[in-house]
DNA sequence: CTGAAAGCGCTAACAA
DNA sequence: TTGTTAGCGCTTTCAG
């Protein structure tokens, strides 16, 4: 046992001290640790025991530099702040660290420049490959990956990037079951609070919802399409813009459940009762969305198979090209709608229609 | 401009084109790149042209090998899920990357051997030090980073490791609060839901309890002392366990926010009301109890300090060796109370005490 | 099947 | 001040 001369430090063990330990070369040390298949079982033995006694690991860094591959995988979202991604970074992060990867997280809070810097700390680390959930990109980054031959997954509804695969999430089928649900309950009058719309999902959910109005034949407000930032204080703020309206909605559908939760409280500072005077419905259903008061309709994005799909694409990617993983893919994610309680009949449906009256006497 | 005999791929500059194409040598490229400052003006200048014109930025890896310092950093959470935690992060994040620091984020979720593959995770990583905010660390994972010589900094109430930083939360304070204002109000029978109670802060934050209870002068019940698990479902659970006592306390204050949230859950499930049949506390004041219906009475604990203060202590520590910060610091994290609408009078506090009748009514 | 040796891209002595 | 050179700990030819 030897030790630095000075310091209590641990003698620092690597692939040379397993190697001596283990009496053979640090290549066989080194195919042994890396399950290469041709090494005589007899030294494997010796080598596993120095390395279970000497409690060796190898040096990452070392391993990244030679081998070119960080095992480090880049995980870009929008906002760790809105309950969705937690949730789907913790599904992420399993399944990766399963694997062996470590993950490098980014959170973009919607800013075109913290992107572009996040962007460029996944290129600097060298990310083995990167996965863009934030619900709409730039080309230009894209761009960046491939120049580098990252693997790039991310979320979108048309596939055109050629290097890189995506998750094409159906936002339709469960806006339209939301919209549907609405109108047979009795509503024809529903406002639409929408994400950042310079994200191109959140305008893919805004003209979803607007074409499945359309094909349940009722005619959209302009009035009542507000453009929301997805967290909680711009979904209160934009239902207090709706209720300053002189005409309002019967219900209304959020581009996510911070949005939605965020008018449950607007709702609730102006005395107003949810699905009594309005019926609520959000977007994501967050494992929160059973909690809030009452529970929250609304349309179930899976996380847990967005982060499946994206993790297990973008390993898929990365084998050495054989030429099947090369095409770009494209896996389909669905949505559906969860009815709890925040959807009612409207307000006066069956006592027929003199609402401006009673909304007049209610409003304080 | 050269390209790879058949890929389209990008040259690959190194540090060693860098310097011919800024014809100096690669430690002038090194040097001017890492800031020394005895560098000649002239070819310096020429570098840093050199390094925009070719889009140049140094290898991680290999600095990291070299020079054995990672620029990461890591960080443990209990649960990534649990909003206080995200917000941490967000805080965190900001300021590590701004100091030029990557994290590597470890949700050890309440469990041991989770929490034992994430400090390996750190440890193989080689990160430059470690904050470990799951509030209650194991003796032994400290070792094993101390004998690496690896800075850590932890949340707990009284300090004891050697080679690590702490930060001291005064739970007392924000918790003895919290009773006061019950107590005021009128309430005496007060119940806590406690987080897991293997966490020393979750058991700290009961014992504050009970202590700031006998404090009041009031007594605590065994049986209104439950064990939770600081998410929502353990949150209704218990409370759903307190509504099949045959005695209700008036008041419940919880470990943390989520718990809370899940206790308004099975009082709203149970048509019980909030502050009217009983008042609510939490712990913590995330951003999402400012939105619960009602909005929740917590116990701020402010995740901007204690993210702040670790990674400045972490930095500190890693400074070369001067002797100054040697000696593990500790910082005080306040925390004190946020009243929103979540607490009021109790039940009958006007007409006289006749509750147990009134209670079975109630009760569906 | 094994070992010797050549780097991966960079930093840090050491010389000039 | 600048350049030359020796590794950091590992993987991976290439002989044997």
């Amino acid at each position: 046992m030897k030790r630095s001369p000075k310091g209590g430090t641990a003698p620092k063990i690597d692939i040379r001290g397993v190697a001596s330990h283990a009496r053979v070369s640090i290549a066989t040390v080194s195919r042994t640790i890396n399950h290469v298949p041709t090494v005589d079982p007899v030294l494997a033995a010796r080598v596993w025991k120095a390395v279970a006694e000497l409690n060796y690991f190898p040096n990452t860094q070392a391993r990244a530099l030679v081998s070119g591959k960080s095992k480090l995988l880049g995980l870009i979202v929008s906002e760790i702040t809105n309950p969705f991604f937690p949730e789907l970074i913790s599904e992420f992060e399993q399944i990766a660290v399963a694997r062996g990867y470590e993950i490098l997280i980014g959170s973009t809070n919607y800013e075109p420049k913290t992107m572009e810097l996040c962007a460029r700390r996944m290129l600097e680390r060298k990310v083995d490959g990167v996965a863009i959930m934030t619900f709409g990109v730039e080309e230009f980054l894209l761009d960046r990956f491939a120049a580098d031959d990252i693997p790039v997954i991310f979320i979108d509804v048309a596939s055109k990037q050629p290097r890189s695969s995506i998750l094409a999430v159906d936002y339709r089928a469960g806006i339209n079951e939301g919209v549907q649900h609405l109108a047979v309950l009795g509503h024809r009058k529903i406002a639409f609070i929408s994400g950042p719309l310079k994200l191109r999902s959140a305008e893919t959910r805004k003209n979803a919802f607007i074409e499945c109005m359309r094909l349940a034949g009722l005619s959209v407000e302009q009035d009542w399409l507000i453009e929301g930032n997805h967290d909680l204080d711009s979904g209160r703020d934009a239902m207090q813009k709706i209720l300053e309206l002189p005409n309002w909605p019967t219900a209304v559908m959020c581009s996510n459940d911070m949005t939605a939760i965020g008018v449950q409280h607007a709702l609730f500072e102006a005395k107003l009762r949810v699905p009594d005077d309005f019926s609520l419905i959000g977007f994501d259903d967050v494992h929160l969305a059973e909690y809030t008061i009452p529970p929250l309709t609304t349309v179930r994005m899976s996380c847990k198979d967005l982060a499946q799909a994206a993790v297990s694409s973008l390993l898929a990617h990365m084998q050495p090209t054989e030429g099947r993983a090369e095409a770009h893919s494209k896996t389909r994610i669905q949505t559906r709608l969860i009815v709890r309680q925040t959807t009612g009949l409207p307000r006066h449906a069956l006592s027929g229609i003199v609402p401006r009256l009673h909304r007049k006497k209610r409003r304080r």
